[in-house]
DNA sequence: CCAATCTATGTAATCGATATCATCATCGGC
DNA sequence: GCCGATGATGATATCGATTACATAGATTGG
């Protein structure tokens, strides 16, 4: 590959003359005509690697999630890459699969390629990696958390899993259930915490103390949740309601609830968590707690970029986003199935 | 941040006895220690750019694709992130909205990165950048073309678009149907007129030549389907099959025949493409012709190292791989709507 | 006991850019 | 016609690592 030097040489110029034709300097037309041919003739690219280390930016900006494939996280993810490259930054993008040591190498090897800030969907803590967290919360390096806030210590854009899940389950009271289930991914992640926390809350305002069978820990996967809720649906005292606690389990626990010959929602009603865009084409309709990905994503993307660039200073920001209830028919609301309007605005 | 010279200097030695620390080359146990306290105190990580700087590496592999959120590519992408790993390598991603003026941009920047190889599936060749098109060809850089090929020059992972098309179209021809529509996405992306083509091939077959209007290009959202679709419907010879060639197509098609108040496969049948992992929960069960897109990611990331690594060299290597037509019912093939078995095998 | 070998380490050039500083020619004004 | 301002350019140190080469000290063997 050609370098600065060759280019220089070739056009009769110094490196420092190919520099300044790159970065808009005052050159002579001459000299730039010149310059161009060299550039076209050895198909020159300027190493933007040796540029950047010169400059100490990098110009990259890192993304760690637990799973791409996980429904919720596309539509992040690709909000976060407009809102990068708008503000000319690229996307270095890790999974970790929720595991926390595996996050731990994706934010020593972004530290290592100088990369200028991290979003961070944080993995569960584990035990043995007490040192890693504590590290995280003072790297010198801008880092926003993004959806679950393993310390207070950073700039987080959240969003309000208690409140959203209350508010869903609250709608499931009015409609007069009393036996909800609830069906949740283990591991201890902290927003299925919450949205547990929620579920719990709006349970005891109405005197409700959940029973612990009906509280169910799963692989966040449709086949994991499909087999939960089968053992859960051939208990003699189904619950009336489950609650789902995202996009996966929810699917899951629908895929059960048809293979055993039950509709939802006259044999039972179905939570759901998490949208997507082809939310309105399922059936049945889900009424679902909805997080707004790309609005989080703007939201990070854009709090990250301004603590680089420091039009953002000052204390710690933790945005708190609200989850909307949107009510369909899964909790047996509407009634009429026939009409399922999709709405074309919606992309 | 501190750099290697300061880890020298409180560790008392050389800058060049630090990096023989850090690659594994003999240190007295003495100095090993000192070097490590040092490490600790200044919180030290090694710059990553400088190092590849003189190595003339990078440790990264571009990724640039149409739309993280549109459901085919997460799979894909997860794959190959999870392939990259394995062989220590990093992946920047980039989304080009299938704009060809913006993939150029990002190859240029994975350029300037240095970065040892891409992954590209492509988006629609414009006329204004042929100049464009003719640098990939030639760019001295390992490129794997993933889903759509532009040129034979390269290695490729691709999928049969025609023969999968075809045999999907084959099997509604097989059902009876000799109307039937195709709906699919415009700005002659390839994949799509592949489709295209497999489906004249087999209407061919049976000497069926479609109307202009049966053929329905549109945006590739579900909206943009949805509302061709409802136009195609409310004509007074509506066909009584549509072939929608990918997820969000499919989605917009299924959307307007319910809210037409249709229903699948009955009054109209619905021949899919693509997979996803909530299929089996979805109603109606969708009969699709499926690309294998974990696979497809797993093939290209894998050749791509090996170019890079060397393992794999000589001529171009173009593989190409079977799509599968998944019958499900919205065909009209299985009749029996109560039992929609869910395969608990599956992830 | 000294040459030969090995081990641990330092010195300095290098990767490919940028940017400071110096130099030199040109030009307008008085 | 001389002086300072302006513009174009070159030489060179620098960013933070690696590594070839040199060197000093320790070890080994005959």
């Amino acid at each position: 590959m050609a370098n600065i030097r060759d280019v220089a040489k070739l056009a009769g110029c110094s490196t420092a003359t190919v520099s300044r034709f790159f970065n808009q300097k005052s050159v002579s037309a001459d000299t730039e005509r010149r310059i161009k041919t060299a550039i076209d003739t050895l198909a020159f690219s300027p190493n933007i690697v040796a540029r950047n280390l010169k400059l100490k930016r990098s110009g990259m900006l890192g993304m760690i999630i637990p799973d791409i494939s996980e429904p919720f996280f596309p539509a992040v993810v690709k909000t976060v890459e407009d809102v990068a490259w708008a503000h000319d930054y690229s996307l270095m993008l890790f999974n970790t699969q929720e595991d926390e040591n595996r996050e731990s190498q994706c934010v020593d090897i972004l530290r290592g390629h100088q990369c200028e800030g991290i979003l961070l969907i944080k993995a569960p803590p584990s035990p043995e990696h007490e040192r890693y967290r504590a590290k995280l919360a003072t790297l010198p390096l801008p880092i926003v958390y993004l959806d679950r806030s393993p310390d207070a210590e950073r700039d987080a854009v959240l969003v309000d899993n208690i409140t959203g899940a209350w508010r869903g389950v609250q709608h499931l009271l009015k409609l007069g259930h009393r036996r909800i289930a609830i069906v949740m991914m283990g591991r201890k992640v902290s927003t299925h915490l919450e949205r547990l926390e929620g579920y719990r809350r709006a349970l005891a305002e109405h005197g409700i103390e959940p029973a612990g069978q009906d509280i169910i820990q799963t692989e966040p996967t449709i086949a994991d949740a499909y087999s939960a809720t089968i053992q859960l649906l051939d208990r003699a005292d189904r619950p009336t309601a489950i609650f789902a606690t995202n996009a996966r389990l929810t699917l899951g626990v629908i895929a059960a609830i048809k293979s055993r010959g039950l509709r939802c929602p006259d044999d039972i009603s179905v939570l759901g968590h998490d949208g997507f865009d082809w939310q309105d084409v399922f059936e049945p309709r889900l009424t679902i707690v909805d997080q707004p990905g790309q609005l989080m994503g703007r939201r990070a993307a854009e709090l990250l970029i301004g603590r680089i660039t420091g039009t953002i200073n000052g204390p710690v920001r933790r945005v708190v986003l609200n989850p909307e209830l949107v009510v369909r028919e899964s909790c047996g609301v509407y009634r009429d199935h026939t009409t399922s309007a999709f709405s074309a605005t919606q992309s």
